[in-house]
DNA sequence: GGGGAGAGATGCCGC
DNA sequence: GCGGCATTTCTCCCC
């Protein structure tokens, strides 16, 4: 084990992307504590010096340093110790490496940025442009804007210029939506100084308890479908549909 | 990189954790969608079928599949293509390999799990056995639980018998913490029929705006730190501080 | 399984 | 940097 030691500290002063497949202890101090028994893990040191640790299960890192961080590497009574702090966030890892199961790394180069759709603000960016899936009438003046009554989704006048606010949710509304509405509403009803503010909950659906808020408030809820997915898969691409 | 399938494929149906370095696009379909043009990355198959893709930066995947998906692999045109669903949550992504820059696996075997220290429970924890953190007087009555007036860190009562609810935040409260507390003081008026109940929000810090909006409903911020963490770090372990 | 809430949340944008 | 908010949030707990 001890002959990779320089191989992983050349891989790490080029700033190339270095894994580990290893059986390690982690300890790790900074805005909480943790400790992980020794285990087989993957040990993932990108070249912005982030540090990722993944057990053989589940979708997160067990354990993580944010980008930034020092890793310091050393041999000693045939154990392999990395050493990582984030000095700014005051966040430190050991990571103690009993058995090292592989080691690779590369050079990695990629500059894109993922594109997403399917987003809230995309579900509001359609209810302004489709201001009749609201109700008839409905006339946007804002959206998506940091308002001087706060960050509110859409908001605009109904047909009877009864001022309204909406808020989006792409998923399923619940309290804590309710809140937001209902700090909304109150803000712009004490800036203002009208009572005549109606405030509506626009989402595919919603709890059973948010509604019951929500009435209670004397808010609505409109059931609106999230922005339509593109085509889910191209027919054309049959050879992908092998299995 | 054709004769790297058959050894992906037997690692795969080994159930070995799988590690890919390789300059691929990305295509993902599900609770939303996501396009990556090409570019480098680490690819991670975990045995229990989760799928992660990491970019060179960055603390988060750029894309991923949750535990439980398929996985298959063809070789075609020169390039390699992962096609993966996860047939449960409808979520698919295709990945089209390029280049192979590396490829390793290895059973991994761990079922430790991780032992947090810091968190918000510890404390309402501690709160409720040294009730005069608060104040003088205050009697805890229930911390952490699911009451019928909803999920409350704290209650309790104050000298003068007056019933006292306490939200605590283990970093600064938010507009958001303020608005879970006034749900809660209102849920229990309601249910009491009581008009004298006191909000009282426990945190390190709290926001201006929310400061002011906790004010305006008449409920007070009481300045507390969470718990202290364990010593930061043995004065024994000389070697590790050596850089 | 749904609902509610925290999280070492993370990441983004705006002031 | 802080603040407010969405997130393919994730995770846990409880009903």
């Amino acid at each position: 084990m001890e002959k990779y030691v320089s191989q992983i500290e050349e891989a790490l002063s080029k700033n190339h992307s270095v894994v580990l497949g290893a059986r390690c202890k982690v300890r790790f101090n900074g805005r909480a504590e943790s400790n992980l028994a020794k285990g087989d893990r993957i040990i993932l040191i990108k070249p912005d010096k982030t540090l990722i640790v993944h057990q053989p299960q589940g979708n997160n890192p067990v354990n993580y340093l944010k980008p930034g961080a020092n890793h310091g590497l050393y041999y000693e009574d045939e154990k392999l110790f990395l050493k990582s702090r984030n000095l700014q966030l005051k966040e430190y890892m050991d990571i103690e490496i009993t058995r090292l199961h592989f080691f690779n790394s590369c050079p990695l180069d990629d500059a894109c940025t993922v594109v997403v759709s399917g987003t809230e603000k995309q579900m509001s960016d359609m209810l302004y442009d489709n201001p009749e899936m609201i109700e008839e009438g409905f006339k946007p003046v804002s959206r998506e804007e940091q308002t001087k009554f706060g960050f509110i989704d859409v908001f605009g006048y109904d047909k009877n210029n009864v001022l309204t606010i909406i808020e989006c949710k792409r998923f399923s509304a619940n309290l804590n939506s309710v809140d937001q509405l209902r700090r909304y509403v109150e803000k712009v009803k004490t800036s203002k100084g009208i009572s005549g503010v109606r405030g509506i909950i626009a989402a595919p659906k919603i709890t059973a308890n948010a509604l019951k808020m929500l009435e209670e408030w004397g808010f609505e809820f409109k059931s609106i479908k999230p922005p339509k997915y593109m085509e889910r898969y191209d027919k054309k691409q049959k050879k992908l549909d092998f299995f």
